[in-house]
DNA sequence: CTCCAGGCGCCTT
DNA sequence: AAGGCGCATGGA
């Protein structure tokens, strides 16, 4: 099978930031290339000097599967000069300038957030690509590249039982991954329809699912449906802010939830990015 | 060995 | 409202 590929222009784009920075799961890196799939693509990306070679296994007519991802489009100056003018920030944003957010397709980030529950990032990736190589369905490959694999669709998980998947050693997690699965799979729940809601709409409804809460819920909207005031309020979060605002007293939790939920703005989910992949790599 | 991980739900004060 | 605890599993 030959492999197709074209180069998307962009520049300010740090793909290693975007895509090892705990916001997807699945990508690998190989030398300076990372190879994924989004829908049903296996895709291979480098950074080049006009922007990002993509590489794929098929012809493709329409790459919009791929820009809307990887969020080319986006003036990423504008949304940092959104960003309120304090020293943190600043100096999270000159750490690893360009690092950009994604747009994920809303069942696979909900399921992989729902899967990242007080597990580190190496863990929720191998309960991750268990979970596809078992369940997903295999996509075209180029020639001599590893068998790859779609993300398993909400029809293919609901259609298991809870041993299969905690077989993908998910633990607790399975029943409710299960539930969501099948409330998707009989139509009870139309992650398309809440992207279309208001934020705080969309927010209550993603959280009706059992083993949803807020931050899971805040993932969602902020790497899936494009709510770029989402916040996500987790540990390392927590750590960075506490120790970047309130070096001298200890924060509570609502402390830190309150500031985080008013201090950062409408493009505050970026914000967050950007402390999160600061924190987790600079110390 | 112990501690904790991109939390949540339920139980006590 | 706020804090404590168990939950599966496996790095560190």
């Amino acid at each position: 099978m030959s492999a197709v590929e074209i180069i998307i222009p962009v520049q300010d784009y740090h793909l290693a930031a975007t895509l090892d920075s705990g916001q997807a799961f699945r990508w690998q890196r190989r030398n300076t290339a990372w190879t994924g799939v989004i829908h049903r693509h296996w895709v291979r990306l480098e950074a080049v000097d006009a922007g990002l070679r993509a590489t794929t296994a098929d012809p493709v007519p329409d790459w919009r599967w791929l820009t809307d991802y990887l969020q080319t489009g986006v003036d990423l100056t504008a949304v940092i000069k959104a960003f309120p003018e304090d020293a943190p920030l600043q100096q999270a944003v000159a750490a690893c300038r360009g690092l950009r957010l994604l747009r994920q397709e809303p069942w696979e980030c909900l399921a992989s957030f729902m899967l990242s529950s007080t597990k580190q990032i190496v863990q929720i990736r191998q309960i991750i690509a268990l979970l596809c190589e078992r369940h997903g369905t295999a996509v075209p490959v180029p020639d001599g590249e590893p068998p790859a694999f779609a993300f398993p669709t909400p029809e293919q998980i609901a259609g298991l039982g809870e041993a299969q998947l905690r077989a993908c050693k998910m633990g607790f997690r399975a029943p409710n991954l299960l539930d969501a699965a099948r409330r998707i799979a009989e139509g009870g729940l139309d992650l398309e329809r809440w992207r279309t809601r208001s934020h705080a709409e969309a927010r209550a409804e993603l959280m009706q699912l059992r083993g949803v809460g807020g931050k899971i819920a805040d993932c969602v909207l902020l790497f899936a449906g494009g709510f770029n005031a989402a916040f996500p309020v987790d540990v390392w979060i927590k750590k960075a802010l506490q120790e970047l605002y309130f070096p001298r007293r200890r924060a509570s939790d609502k402390r830190l939830q309150h500031f985080a939920a008013t201090h950062f703005g409408p493009q505050g989910g970026y914000a967050q990015q950007y402390l999160f992949h600061y924190r987790r790599t600079m110390k």
